[in-house]
RNA sequence: CGGGGCAUAGCUCAGCCUGGUAGAGCACCUGCUUUGGGAGCAGGGGGCCGCAAGUUCGAAUCUUGCUGCCCCGACCA
């Protein structure tokens, strides 16, 4: 892309809504604009980076073994008063009435409709396990939206939801989607870590919260150091083999949020292992058995004919938020650093002389190379000067820059990047290409 | 939903106390100069001063009501 052709409106200033570092970064790159409170349109860049992250997390819930659907925004009442959740909602969920006076809501989660779909085409134990998820649009009406993004009343959310013969089974899916969790976080370059969470009245180990570690967290988070340096499953893990070993290898290290905090327990740690921070609730995984097949009938007939309410779980991904939690996690005084895996462009060709013409040749020639290495490079022809060009380059963050200019040309180099470190090389244009394009 | 605050140009903000023709910086347009870490000079465009009532000869400014937004708390992916 030629940034002179996009659209990037970056802000000098920092609007005076923006408290938090990610929701600063994310208005003065020109990714977001606020349209109402906890309400954002998405601009090219942000969105750029929203299908990325989506993207991961949809690789991982396939290779996990769940199947993609996607359901509607807006459901029906009735649907959720089957389930008795359209009275306990409360004034969270969005309700709408259409022009038959019928009662509709913008569904804050889909627990209901995935449960009725099931219970609708699902008559045999033969059919089971079954995961099936969206990544989909919510609504929550937040009382006080805050942080930017990061707790938005529109949100884009991963959520998937199991379906069981039995809590055996239910706890075969649970370990499926905890390990895609550990793998879809990883992938992002986030460090995340489950934590037990409140199961409330359904009780049991089986709920999580994946937590990422940032100074700006919402809440306090205590672990076992132990859990930082715990090997994430590669891309050749097998979901069809018993994951309890990977699974109990981070549950068995201590982890809890504040609510769930046992300052006994912490404390039995050795003093060097007490990790006291702050974390961001990225992901949540919760089994809660029957709570909605009973309610709305979603019975399937086990191998003994008879017909049982199936076990559910339901497990999601903050999709839009992890972009908030990304930048949390990863960015300096001059704006973001985005981990490759999720960059908006692969690398930025600073021209920082447009016209010259053997500037103009370098760029042209950096910029063919990487597109054809399928690299997405954001070449900056702009007609800023130099100062304010690497000022951009900064604050969206794009992985590598490579700056080429009439000085460095004259002696045959060009200057390149590291956005993460900071760390600048002076090459051959070659160099700095091959050096990009090289395999991580 | 309790407490606090803000609303003036695209952005950051002054002006309001003490009523009298709407301001600055940045951004934008034109020209000239400049060109390796957010340039300089000159000229220019851009405002229902959140909305509505009221007080007044006269309201951005004073009064009342409303709306929107932000922050702290309680609540949440």
């Amino acid at each position: 892309m030629r940034l002179s052709r996009y659209f990037l409106p970056i802000l000098k200033e920092t609007p005076k809504e923006a408290e938090i570092v990610s929701h600063r970064l994310m208005l003065r790159a020109g990714m977001v604009r606020q349209q109402s409170a906890g309400i954002y349109a998405w601009l090219p860049l942000g969105f750029k980076v929203l299908q990325k992250v989506e993207q991961i997390v949809r690789e991982e819930q396939d290779r996990s073994g769940a199947v993609e659907l996607l359901m509607p925004t807006i459901q029906a009442a009735d649907l959720w008063r089957e389930s008795g959740r359209y009275d306990a909602y409360g004034k969270e969920m969005l309700r709408i009435t259409d022009r038959h006076e019928r009662e509709m809501l913008f569904g804050p989660t889909n627990e209901e409709m995935i449960t009725d779909i099931f219970r609708s085409s699902v008559r045999s134990y033969r059919d089971l396990p079954l995961n099936l998820y969206h990544i989909q649009w919510k609504f929550r009406d937040e009382v006080r939206p805050r942080f930017g993004i990061m707790r938005g009343r529109e949100f884009l959310m991963k959520d998937a939801y199991s379906f069981d013969l039995d809590q055996a089974g239910a706890r075969i899916a649970y370990n499926k989607m905890f390990v895609a969790y550990l793998r879809t976080f990883e992938r992002l370059g986030l460090k995340a870590i489950p934590m037990r969470a409140d199961t409330g009245p359904i009780g049991g180990d089986l709920s999580h919260e994946f937590i990422i570690l940032a100074a700006t967290g919402e809440s306090a988070v205590f672990c076992d150091k132990a859990l930082l340096d715990t090997p994430v499953p590669g891309e050749d893990v097998d979901f069809d083999a018993d994951l309890t070993p990977i699974v109990e290898s981070f549950t068995d290290k201590y982890a809890a949020t504040e609510e769930m905090h046992d300052a006994a327990a912490f404390g039995a740690l050795p003093e060097e292992r007490q990790v006291s921070a702050r974390g961001i609730e990225v992901g949540h995984i919760f089994y809660f058995g029957t709570k909605y097949s009973d309610a709305m009938g979603a019975k399937v007939a086990g191998p003994d004919g008879v017909e049982k309410p199936v076990h559910m779980g339901s497990y999601g991904v903050g999709v839009s938020r992890l972009l908030g939690a990304i930048i949390e996690a990863s960015h300096d005084d001059a704006g973001i650093i985005w981990p490759d895996s999720v960059a908006p462009f692969g690398a930025a060709i600073l021209n920082l002389k447009p016209g010259d013409l053997a500037v103009d040749t370098a760029c042209e020639s950096a910029y063919a190379t990487l597109n054809a290495a399928g690299k997405d490079p954001l070449l900056d022809d702009t007609e800023q000067r130099p100062g304010a060009k690497f000022a951009t380059a900064d604050l969206i963050g794009l992985p590598w820059q490579i700056v080429i200019g009439p000085k460095g040309l004259a002696d045959g180099v060009v200057e390149l990047k590291r956005r993460a470190t900071g760390e600048k090389q002076t090459v051959s244009l070659e160099s700095a290409l091959a050096r990009v394009t090289e395999k991580a």
